[in-house]
DNA sequence: GAGGACATGTAATGTGTTACATGATTAA
DNA sequence: TTAATCATGTAACACATTACATGTCCTC
């Protein structure tokens, strides 16, 4: 068997939840695993396409009148059985690429103010999905409460709480930080005109 | 002026610690910005060539006997001034892309005690982080006390660090979860082999 | 004398996004 | 009537990694 990388196996992650054509899949991803997965279209419709030539997934085309035929894809045996062994290989690091903290850390070569205005962005960003992230689980304890899913839903969620909080707690810290950069800074400058 | 990526503002960023050849920009990555930011040889050496195509970066080659010539990269006057406008302009959202918490929010799938290893291992991993940050700030303090630089070292330093506990929470914090689950699917299968 | 660090770089390959092309339906 | 949503998909491009090619020096 062929090795197959991590955006396939989420396409057979998704389609076991449901069956369902491309377009839902990325409808399915803004609602369920956008905050730690995404995929574009030019990712799903070959990778559904490679995967119903290898076996692992059944394509079922609904014919409509006027709109185009809707392509839905369901799971196959072998295509859970490529899930399941795929799910217990050790999960590949992630490559690391922050880019504020790359701004931030070269901070140095502009005024500091840009750098604030960077932290004061990413804090309103992260303040507001402590608030999503509380709304969607209150949502999910509600209306899938029977659901075998629901658990490894709220680990997930769980796990974006955490960050952003900790996000949250970082960017106050770096914020007042940067403050007293600024303040420093000015004193240095004011000493520097008055000699 | 051409836009230019994060990549090759991140390659003048670090020769504006000092001037480097694209060997010293790897080696100097894995030193300081690795926990946030990394580059392959195929990005730096081409990256490094265009900008001084550019005027952003001079190259100046020192021959040495036997080994190869050594290639060494200093910013220009150019370069800094485009380092500072990309500095200003907002920072671009990383992509999310997280392969563990992918596994995990499938792990209806497996046997709990798959979801635990990788959870595990990542407690492992996030512990460590912790350590080495530690490690990392107090040899700062000491050795950069009066560098520019160093308050932004400790900035994005303290963004790991709490990232890390975070993580370390979340882990211990769902292992306790996975540890219910099991148990409970325990439960469950054994009142079906009883009927 | 084997292996690793030093040091350069390219080519093949993989991975992923964006823009485009098409066209119906529906709501403002 | 203008725009958005539904729905499919491809092609061009951008971005990155890996493996390879080359050769010295130094240490075990």
């Amino acid at each position: 068997m062929r090795e197959i990388g991590a955006t396939p196996n989420a396409l057979l992650g998704l389609l076991s939840l449901e069956p369902m054509s491309g377009y839902d899949i990325r409808q399915m991803i803004s609602r369920s695993i956008g905050y730690f997965w995404s995929e574009s279209y030019g990712q799903i419709y070959p990778g559904l396409k490679r995967l119903a030539a290898d076996g692992l997934v059944e394509k079922k085309t609904e014919r409509r009148k006027g709109s185009p035929d809707r392509h839905v894809y369901s799971l196959t045996a072998a295509g859970r059985e490529q899930l399941r062994s795929w799910l217990k290989l050790p999960a590949a690091r992630e490559v690391p690429r922050d880019e504020l903290l790359l701004k931030l850390f070269f901070g140095a070569h502009a005024p500091v103010k840009v750098s604030r205005n960077h932290v004061q962005a990413y804090l309103e960003l992260q303040e507001e999905r402590v608030r999503t992230y509380a709304t969607i689980r209150k949502k999910l304890c509600k209306e899938a409460a029977n659901d075998p899913q629901l658990p490894f839903c709220l680990i997930a969620l769980s796990r974006g709480r955490h960050a952003s909080e900790a996000a949250v707690r970082w960017c106050r810290e770096t914020l007042k930080e940067l403050e007293k950069l600024e303040i420093a800074k000015k004193q240095v400058n004011k000493a520097y005109a008055e000699k």
